[in-house]
DNA sequence: CTATCGGTTGCAACCGATTGCAATAATTTC
DNA sequence: GAAATTATTGCAATCGGTTGCAACCGATAG
C-alpha cells in the first residue's frame, strides 16, 4: 500500500503544544502568529516550546480556515504519444527562474507534467483549490484550450507567443525581433542561403520565422521554402535536419536554428560530414543556454531573458489572482555574438 | 498585495452542489466517492451536475479530514552564496523522471530550492504536513544534516552516494564502477596520463575517483595528483580545468570528466587551443545527457540510469512513509562508447 | 468598598470535506 | 395488515487550526 494515511506515528499538533505550555490552543495560535493579544512572557514560552519540538503549523488546516493558499502550479505539457521529455536545458533554466521568483514571494511551486492533449487536467489543481493559479511553460499548439481555461476564469499565465484573439495572458520573448536579429547577423556576414530549422506550427517559431522573413526582405531576398526544415525540438532534430538538406543537395551557407540544442546538434552533424563551421556554414541558435558559450565553436545565439521571464510570469499571475488585469508582455531579446555565426 | 485570500469570486463547494441537486452534502460526498450507500440514480445526477459545473473536491479539506496527503517534496539544494543554478541537464532529466514516477503513482510533486546550508528548512514542508516525505537530488556535502533529518524520522531519500554511518536512504548510480569503466576504456585506448576533472569533496565524485584509481592500479599505475583537477560543476568548469593543465604544462593524453557538461566544455577548450579530440586527448564524460550523442565528437560517457532512478527514489520513499525499511541501493551504470574516448 | 478599565485568556463557532449513527421510506415476510 | 428488513438519506461530530466575544484578572479611580 502506498502509505499516505495517518499511520501510528502521531504528528505533533497545536493542542499538544497547548497542553505542554499549559494554555489553550487559542493562545498558542496567537502566540505563533505574533498577535498582540498575548502576554510577552507567554508568547516567548510558547515559541520556545514549539521551536524545541520542531512543531510547525499544519498548513492544510491553516489554509482551510483562512481560505488562503500560497502554492502556484507550474505545468509543463508533454507529448504523451511519444512519451518524450522536454529535454531542453532552456526549460530547466525557466523552472529554476520560476522557483527563484516564487520563493522570493513566499510561494510554493507544484509541478505537474500534463498530457499536452488533455490540458484541461491542469486546471483541476486550480478547481480543487490546490493552487491559486497556473503558470504554463510552452504553449505549443494549445491556443484553443488555453482560451477556454481563461474564459472559465482560471488564473493562468503562459510562456509563449502572443496570438490574436487570445483571452489568456502570455509572457514571452520578442520572437519576431529575435528572428530578425539572428538573420540580420547572418546576412551581414555575407550569407544569403540561410536555412531555418524549427516547426512553424508552434507559435513562437512562427514568429521567429516572421522575423527571419523580414530581415531577408529588407535585403530584397525572399525566403526559399526549400530552406525551411520543420524538424522536431528533440536534440537529434538538428542532425536530421542537416542530413535532409545535404541529402536533397540543397545549397546553404547558414542556419538559423530555433533552439541552441538544435543548433548544437546541427553543428555536430556538419562536423561529421566534414563541413566547417562557421567557415562553410554559419550557425545561429536561440535561447543562449549556459553551454552555448562553451560549445565549439562558441555559439552565436539569441538570448532569452530567463530571469526576467520568471519574475514577469509570477508578477502577472499574482496580478490575475488579485483580480487585476494582466496584459500580455514581450520581453526584449538580445543577440549574443560568438564565433559560430560569423 | 499578493492575492492569496478568498476574494469576491466564490469557489464552488460541495454545499453548492448539494443545494442544486436537492440533497445533503453527505450524499454528494458519498456519490462522488462511489459509495454504495447512495441510490444509483441519485449518484448519476450528482456526478453529472458536478461535472457540468467543473466542480472539484477541495483537496485541502479532504486531506484534513482523511489525514492523508499525496504530495511529495522534491528538494534541489542550491548554493545561496553564488546564487547559481544547477544548470546541468542531468537535473532536468532527473526531475522529469521523478515527475513521471510520481504521476504514475498518483502523487503530486512540490519543488523547493533550498539553500544548501540550511537544509533543515526542507524538512519544514514535512513538519507542516505539506508533504509526506522528501526526495533530495544532490547530496553534496550535507551528510551530517541529512543524518539529523533521518534521525528525526523525516522520510527522506537522497540521490547520491552511499556513505558509511549513514542513517538516511540513498539511491545512486554505481559510481565506483562508473569511474572504473571510464578509466579502463581510456587505458584500453592506450592512454596513460588520464586527468580527472571533478571535486572529490562531493561523495559521488570521490567514489568515481576511487574507481579511477582502481582501474589505474590494475595496470600497475598510480594516480598522479597533478592530474586531479577539482574544478567546479559549472559549465565553464571544464574549460578552466583544461586551461589549468595546459598553463601548468602538465602533460596528459586523456580526461575523465565527472559530468558531460564538464566534458563538453573541456573539449571545447581543447579545440580552441588547437588540441584534437580524441586524437591527442581522449575524453570520457559522465551522465549521458541527451546532447552527448550529438556533440562533436560524439561523447563517450557513463550512462546514469535516470528512468530507473526516478522509480527507485519514489519506491523507496513510499516504503519509508509506510514505515517499511528502505535499504540504500546502487543502480548499475553502463559505458556508452562513442568517438570522444577513443 | 465598589465601579471601571486595560491586559490576557479560553470558549465555541467556523473553514470544507467525511462518516458513524439514527431516521425515514420502501420492501419483504409472516 | 403488522412486524421486520433493507435501501437511502440527513444529522452532527470531526480533522487542525483561527478568531469574535465573553470572562476573568489585578489595578486604579471615585
Amino acid at each position: 500500500m502506498t502509505g499516505t494515511d495517518s499511520k501510528a506515528q502521531q504528528r505533533l499538533q497545536m493542542a499538544d503544544i497547548a497542553r505542554l505550555a499549559g494554555v489553550s490552543t487559542s493562545t498558542v495560535s496567537r502566540a505563533l502568529s505574533g498577535s498582540s493579544l498575548v502576554n510577552d512572557e507567554t508568547r516567548a514560552r510558547v515559541i520556545a516550546l514549539a521551536r524545541s519540538l520542531k512543531y510547525s503549523i499544519n498548513i492544510g488546516a491553516q489554509n482551510l480556515r483562512l481560505k488562503q493558499n500560497r502554492t502556484v502550479g507550474v505545468v509543463v505539457p508533454y507529448d504523451a504519444a511519444t512519451r518524450q521529455h522536454l529535454s531542453d536545458p532552456f526549460f530547466l533554466g525557466m523552472l529554476g527562474s520560476l522557483a527563484d521568483a516564487l520563493t522570493e514571494q513566499g510561494f510554493d511551486m507544484l509541478i505537474s507534467r500534463v498530457d499536452a492533449e488533455t490540458l484541461d487536467a491542469a486546471a483541476q489543481s486550480f478547481d480543487s483549490g490546490r493552487v491559486i493559479g497556473i503558470i504554463l511553460i510552452g504553449q505549443w499548439r494549445h491556443h484553443e484550450q488555453l482560451n477556454q481555461l481563461a474564459a472559465r476564469q482560471v488564473p493562468i499565465v503562459v510562456w509563449g507567443a502572443q496570438l490574436p484573439q487570445q483571452l489568456y495572458c502570455t509572457v514571452g520573448g520578442d520572437n519576431v525581433a529575435g528572428g530578425r536579429l539572428a538573420t540580420e547577423h547572418l546576412l551581414a556576414a555575407g550569407r544569403t542561403r540561410i536555412a531555418f530549422f524549427g516547426d512553424a506550427k508552434l507559435p513562437e517559431v512562427a514568429q521567429r520565422h516572421q522575423g527571419y522573413a523580414q530581415a531577408l526582405a529588407a535585403q530584397g531576398l525572399a525566403p526559399d521554402p526549400q530552406l525551411y526544415v520543420a524538424g522536431s525540438f528533440l536534440p537529434q532534430g538538428g542532425a536530421t535536419d542537416v542530413q535532409e538538406l545535404l541529402d536533397r543537395q540543397i545549397p546553404f551557407d547558414a542556419i538559423f536554428a530555433c533552439s541552441d540544442l538544435l543548433a548544437m546538434s546541427a553543428i555536430s552533424a556538419l562536423h561529421a560530414r566534414g563541413v566547417a563551421v562557421p567557415e562553410q556554414v554559419a550557425v545561429v541558435g536561440y535561447d543562449d543556454i549556459e553551454l552555448a558559450a562553451y560549445f565549439h565553436p562558441p555559439l552565436t545565439t539569441v538570448r532569452q531573458p530567463i530571469r526576467a521571464a520568471g519574475r514577469a510570469l509570477v508578477a502577472s499571475l499574482l496580478a490575475l489572482v488579485d483580480g487585476a488585469p494582466a496584459p500580455s508582455q514581450q520581453l526584449p531579446t538580445e543577440l549574443i555574438v560568438r564565433a559560430s555565426g560569423r
